[in-house]
DNA sequence: GTTGATGAATCGTTGAACAATCCTCTAGCT
DNA sequence: AGCTAGAGGATTGTTCAACGATTCATCAAC
């Protein structure tokens, strides 16, 4: 019985990759590709017809693309103008990090009830960024570092806490792009997050918050302070 | 300067109203509206030809209709299948709980910062809810025992919890379904309401906190039992 | 009772067409 | 010159028709 409900889950977990093979899906794949690397900078205005050809899809199927996208909040549709990549104004980019810490607050405070192996993640992901790290590898690193994050938040068990972090990391990296040396906006953060994971390991879920806070609070900072330095 | 801020806010205030021109979102309104009130009940496959010829649009509208409600959680869409009206499973009701209490607390939490309007707002729909009772209107007072919590959360004052917030509740609507009498269900919680509000217009954010933990664990498990009951 | 094939129904995607809207550029005015 | 108005072109919004691809139900064979 219970080898039986082992096929089922791991069947049932495997069921999303058979489904994944709508047209529009894979096109907005490489379009979100496209918009978090940088190709595409905030602003770029996607023609219907040039991205069409380009991909070699109808204007119907790209329009599905663009929705699904849209929904993401990476683009965004103004009526009878097309879409753009969006453009994270600073208001944005504090309401993400305030969010964020009311997902990844209440992450840390359930760390306690969590399961070994949504903690073991979280200290996964610290030692992925140093060894990106040791290569110079700092657009990695930036990606464990996210990866860090949301693993916090998975802490909570929560499919939808999942997505809504998934998201909301992958709208702020269209801030990132403000940041001109990588290096030195994600080093200082490699420490910070190796010492909240042992504090989590150990039990101390209350200086882990804590030291959290002060995370976001210096990193949101330091984004506003590019934001405001390029006058976006 | 002031009065022209104050046409600048309405006008801004009454944009989206304008802009509210696509086909597809009025279509989505229309299936929104079906889909919440129960006419189309969890479960329903919603054929393109069908719906398309009832509703007058052609099959590329309604697809990119569809594609905005499936965000919303209200539809599920399978490929080379169609799309389904959302039927949610014990599991779900479960994770809407769960991050309900994560915003919902972390907004309680905020209300001490909050403005006065964000407080006042609490308590309005309270009164909102009351007034409905004494007229007999059930549903009503469900719709506002939902915009009190929404006010709840928007305590925070944060554009993106409110949208997540807006989704969860509409979500669970489906659940509410399996309901019988919508009396028994939303009556109880009246009172609740009103002492919760209270205590946070009072500044007893921790009475008022434990209020409403305790409000999330008798709703989820008076919804769930009737999960169980029937057999869903 | 299970397996495998057939056919109808539906979805996925494309291409073309036309209307509505926006943008640019020119012409005309002060 | 600087500004306004308007014409024209380009792009998006929406619909329609068509065809290939996939699913589901039916039925025959083992």
């Amino acid at each position: 019985m219970t080898a039986m409900a082992d096929w089922a889950a791991r069947l049932s977990a495997a069921r999303p990759v058979l489904d994944r093979a709508s047209a529009a899906e894979l096109v907005a794949d490489v379009l979100r590709e496209n918009v978090i690397d940088g190709s595409l900078p905030p602003g770029t205005r996607l023609s219907e017809e040039t991205i069409g050809n380009l991909l070699g899809v109808s204007r119907n199927t790209l329009r599905e693309a663009f929705r699904l996208l849209s929904h993401e909040n990476l683009l965004v549709h103004e009526l009878h103008r097309g879409v753009f990549v969006r453009k994270l104004a600073a208001a944005d980019v504090a309401d993400i990090y305030a969010m964020r810490r009311i997902l990844e607050t209440a992450g840390v405070r359930a760390a306690g009830t969590a399961t070994p192996e949504a903690v073991g993640e979280v200290r996964r992901h610290v030692e992925e960024g140093q060894a990106a790290a040791e290569s110079g590898d700092w657009a990695a690193v930036g990606t464990a570092n996210m990866r860090f994050h949301r693993a916090i938040a998975a802490l909570l068990a929560s499919p939808r806490v999942d997505e809504t972090m998934a998201r909301l990391l992958a709208e702020l990296r269209l801030a990132f792009h403000v940041m001109g040396e990588l290096r030195t906006f994600h080093e200082p953060y490699l420490e910070d997050n190796a010492r909240i994971a042992t504090l989590l390991i150990e039990g101390d879920h209350e200086r882990a918050e804590r030291e959290l806070l002060a995370y976001f609070d210096t990193a949101q900072a330091q984004l506003l302070a590019a934001y405001a330095e390029r006058a976006v």
